[in-house]
DNA sequence: AAAAAATTCAACCGCTCCCTA
DNA sequence: CTAGGGAGCGGTTGAATTTTT
């Protein structure tokens, strides 16, 4: 139950590994009072651990819907395509794929693609320095500014969906965004059982999930992100000045790219358009779709 | 079988950003 | 305008685990 020593921890502030009887404590917090206000987590829960370690622990093992264990061949594909586009930026990377934490990913790349890469790819280490001669190298305001037109696409979605409370198309959407984290139990009760027996790696794709409500969460995270990419895709065109039918045949890489020489803020996708994306069925297929489309020049090698 | 080396990944650290007063 | 503080991000660490010798 000790793992890593306390080094020079400030009196009364634990570190190290966290136990199921913290993780029962916090994620019982959390269920009534949501996530957020981390400052006052150890205090309101007798937590001896500092705000950082809470928030941490809850966003990288305890929120539902995590998926855990070996990375399947798209999500492979995703996250070397991303660390392509983006660099190193592991939390934008993560919002594509809204199963997996930013710190899962950076430990993926870290261990496996990195070595796979350069087997593949010897010499061009650039990928690792955070692309400095890729020609898609962008300036900090540039990725910043990528970031918050995702994050804004986010709210609008959360937005949109909220908007759809009285003729609920996605009813699953409204009853678990509430309260996603219902019963976090059974995240507790799987990490108890891997604390009793100590198993062999449980890394067949787990999902840690919440119970009766779980295929709800992952399903609305799934089309939330689908959406999400879907519209950055189309605001990206709407910028190229492409037709929805034209962006098809476009690359990710080069409506990023034209959209970060051209920002234009006075462009708006009609809400319309928005929603009729949102709810149409092909929307989980949209990630693939993105990923698919320029995938081949950088990584036909590994795959 | 045992020791050494390599790998993994949960968690920490330090920094920046952003919000509020 | 600015100072203070919380949240979040990316790099790094190092104990645990796995693989190799």
């Amino acid at each position: 139950m000790m793992g890593r020593p306390p080094c020079c921890d400030k009196i009364g502030v634990k570190k190290g590994p966290w136990t199921p009887e913290e993780d029962i404590v916090l994620v019982s917090y959390i269920q009534e009072h949501g996530p957020g206000n981390w400052r006052s987590v150890p205090n309101s829960t007798g937590l001896m651990r500092c705000s950082k370690s809470c928030r941490l622990r809850w966003t990288n093992y305890l929120r539902p819907g995590i998926k855990r264990g070996n990375f399947n061949d798209h999500e492979e594909k995703m996250i070397i395509h991303l660390q392509a586009l983006l660099g190193n930026r592991w939390a934008a990377i993560a919002s594509y794929l809204p199963q997996r934490t930013d710190n899962d990913i950076k430990n993926y790349w870290n261990t496996h693609l990195k070595k796979k890469l350069n087997k593949i790819q010897p010499g061009n280490n650039n990928e690792e320095e955070g692309n400095s001669s890729s020609p898609q190298v962008k300036g900090q305001w540039e990725r910043r500014l990528q970031t918050d037109i995702h994050t804004a696409k986010q709210a609008l979605c959360a937005a949109l969906s909220l908007d759809k409370s009285s003729t609920p198309l996605l009813p699953e959407i409204e009853t678990t965004t509430q309260f996603p984290y219902a019963s976090n139990t059974d995240n507790i009760a799987k990490l108890l059982e891997k604390w009793m027996k100590k198993p062999q790696k449980n890394s067949d794709d787990m999902v840690v999930t919440t119970g009766s409500s779980s295929s709800n969460v992952a399903c609305t995270q799934k089309d939330q992100s689908a959406f999400d990419s879907l519209l950055s895709f189309n605001s990206f065109n709407s910028d190229c000045s492409q037709s929805v039918e034209e962006s098809n045949n476009l690359t990710m890489d080069s409506c990023l790219y034209q959209y970060e020489n051209k920002p234009n803020h006075e462009t708006q996708v009609p809400l319309m358009f928005l929603e009729k994306w949102l709810f149409e069925d092909g929307n989980a297929q949209c990630n693939e779709d993105i990923m698919n489309m320029s995938l081949q020049e950088n990584t036909s090698g590994l795959f």
